[in-house]
DNA sequence: CTAGAACTTAGAGCGCGCTCGAAGTCAAGC
DNA sequence: GCTTGACTTCGAGCGCGCTCTAAGTTCTAG
């Protein structure tokens, strides 16, 4: 079973424009499959990547960094401590993220119990 | 007591450069106080604000809805509901944001061990 | 008093990550 | 077979948020 790129963007949240940039910037463990015709057809696997893909992206990883990590994989079974520290790499970075996040949401949330009570008289 | 801009910049980790730049875009209070000479003189209470400026901007707000916070402030204790509301707004994207950040780094934490036990062979 | 570091403004420049446009090709339904 | 809308490539363009430059002024230490 394959999938239209127009499926794969709406299955994704990503726009056919940024999918086909992802591919050209080269974030595609292999080029997308073609078929008979010059139109995309992307696979299971092709979603399951684009979708950890988005997560890494989300988590702020640089496209150059994504390209690397895709790089690696390319490479074969001996690159995986390679990417197993990138990844823990990251993974440092995503927690300091997720604690900036929740001190911020703290401060916001004072700020709105400040203007619920002001409200409130 | 008061502050100079680059004792400001290392308080708060941003770079001289940015502040006066967030100056510039409306994004303080009221315009820094200069003192007897051209050079700033931030207030506590400046970097109190430029302190919660950050965690604004750290979840994303784009600077365009900070400055509106700001004129909202700025126009006095009638606009509270319409703070209140858009903080309140606000704060819903930034759950969301960690609730993917959470998801992403389960993804990535999945990956790592994956990684781990093959590299432990 | 002087040297040198830090500050000033205003505008230009830049890096990132898309996003769009143009011009053309292809596929599915009538 | 034809139309209509989705697809193709590839380069240009854009919005955001800084970041830097230049040329000049001011503060501080010796």
């Amino acid at each position: 079973m394959s999938y239209s790129i127009s499926a794969v963007a709406e299955a994704t949240g990503l726009s056919t424009h940024t999918l086909r940039y992802y591919e050209r910037a080269g974030l595609m463990l292999t080029p997308v499959e073609r078929g008979s015709s010059t139109h995309r057809e992307y696979s299971e696997a092709d979603i399951a990547w684009v979708i950890f893909l988005t997560r890494l992206r989300s988590t702020s990883m640089p496209i150059a960094r994504v390209r690397e990590y895709v790089e690696l994989v390319r490479a074969g079974a001996a690159t995986t401590p390679d990417r197993l520290e990138l990844l823990a790499r990251h993974r440092i970075t995503v927690q300091a993220q997720l604690e900036e996040m929740t001190q911020a949401l703290e401060a916001i949330d004072y700020k709105i119990a400040l203007y619920q009570k002001e409200v409130a008289k």
